[in-house]
DNA sequence: ACGTTATCTGAAGATCCGCGTAGATGAGGA
DNA sequence: TCCTCATCTACGCGGATCTTCAGATAACGT
């Protein structure tokens, strides 16, 4: 990574410099902005995205479900949902041979509300 | 992409796959999945993570406060915004030699605002 | 017009990540 | 126990993407 800091120009001239500073501060550190860019990557692929949007609509579906609803071999549909899984994006329930995967919390409906509100295909229901 | 639905297995002994085939024709297809996903997808990277926080907290910056703030050369930063700008994340305002960005909307901070709630990094403030 | 500062652009290399295939594991039913 | 069904895992390829460097462009002051 390049240099940053002695190419003392832009910033230093403004009397209001000190706010950036104080931006800096307030600046997620690596590890937190790591975690924050985690949960959005994570929705950020066609595929999840498809199968989030589902289990939203759903409630809660098993793998075969899910692979019916997105068109996606089960293999693929597993291996997601244990990425998913693993970050805490969705839960699972299981019974007998079935998988039962939700949406984990309130927070990731709340995403996938303002995101669709965002790009405006709302679809009023 | 491999087959799916020739396997007819476990949606078809199910009473309620009626209910799937419902899911199926609700869940958005490729063109709004990939609108979608696409948001997610700028949002979760660590460094247009960091510098989207920044402008969510300071509310308008320009490339070099970005720079210092986030600690990233001023190329690449550029670089970030020009991604930012071009899907409507962050818009910008010339004055004279300095650009300012800011966040597009308020979806964009509700979306910030959620996320950092999820992970639990609150910040009470 | 010239030099300086702030920002932008293009291109290349390294890296990461999603994807499918094939085989393994676990749970039920006969 | 044997067989089937649902799910999971390991692995390798292909493609997209991030990062940086070097140079171009735009705006301002003198």
């Amino acid at each position: 990574m390049g240099r940053v800091l002695p190419l003392d120009g832009c910033v230093g001239d403004d009397p209001l410099s000190q706010r950036v500073a104080l931006v800096r501060a307030s600046v997620p550190d690596d590890a937190e902005a790591g975690t924050l860019a985690e949960l959005f990557r994570l929705l950020g692929d066609v595929r999840r995205t498809k199968i989030l949007y589902a289990l939203l609509e759903a409630g809660e579906l098993c793998v075969c479900d899910i692979s019916a609803a997105v068109q996606v071999p089960e293999a693929s549909v597993s291996q997601t949902m244990r990425l998913l899984r693993a970050s805490g994006v969705v839960g699972n329930r299981r019974e007998g041979r079935r998988v039962y995967y939700r949406l984990a919390d309130t927070h990731v409906r709340m995403l996938l509300d303002v995101c669709r509100e965002h790009t405006g295909h709302e679809g009023i229901r």
